[in-house]
DNA sequence: CGCCTGTCTTGACGTCTGTCGAATCAGAGA
DNA sequence: TCTCTGATTCGACAGACGTCAAGACAGGCG
């Protein structure tokens, strides 16, 4: 019975702040249940995962698809599949620089979802 | 995926010290991607976003099936695999008590998924 | 200009996932 | 004991997912 209005998700996963209370504090709705599940779901993959990863503690903030690729056993169009899987969720931001593309991390919706799994009151400070 | 390989002895997704630093700080190795993506997967479905913070967020620490099922527009056995799913993903453990089956969240594997997803908020400028 | 390297897109295939209806199992109560 | 309620399991199906091979596109260099 989800009592949510029809609106459509007024959630931005682009904000630095919080768009909800840890999951272990109150019940997600509906509406941010389906905006947030995308993104655990390209995180659902150990590919993904790693291509993630691997992205997000790039030391120059970004990481070149040259880079990604040979750290797998998987052709380029399966990386570059998981690659638009992740950005697609919003979780990455890819940038042509000459030959080569760069992905970069959005630590905003990281954040969001960090926040969510979280079991500690972050907002007490 | 319901053959977990038997052989994760290096990563204890029960203890309560992370098992790993956050993704944006070190590339996670291949064996703990694979490890915790299945939990990220489990994740990745709205109505098991939702059953898992409805399990999480009950006020005397377990929640009843009863009282799950209908919060949702989607049949028993549905929801019944649902939490099936959540179960061997080891982020919820079930315990039959009299008529009713009782689901109780485990919070060191969501302290684990909320440690790898962290980032610092000082990292953004 | 033409070739070469490097990446993305398309199409296809097998497998897995989400959902339901029907059947089965576990306890409680009369 | 028998029956009734509640939860899971089984069988089946449409749809989505992960993977690859082949082709198309973008940019650099001789």
């Amino acid at each position: 019975m989800s009592k949510q209005a029809a609106s459509l998700p007024v959630i931005d996963l682009t904000a630095d702040t919080p768009c909800c209370p840890p999951l272990a504090q109150s019940p997600v709705p509906a509406q941010t249940a389906a905006v947030l599940a995308p993104a655990f779901k390209a995180l659902g993959d150990p590919v993904r995962l790693q291509l993630m990863s691997m992205i997000a503690s790039a030391k120059s903030g970004e990481a070149c698809v040259c880079d990604l690729t040979p750290a797998f056993d998987l052709t380029g169009p399966t990386i570059s599949h998981h690659l638009k899987t992740l950005r697609e969720a919003g979780l990455v931001d890819a940038e042509r620089r000459g030959t080569w593309v760069y992905y970069r991390a959005r630590p905003a919706i990281l954040r969001q979802l960090a926040g969510l799994l979280s079991v500690e009151p972050a907002a007490v400070a």
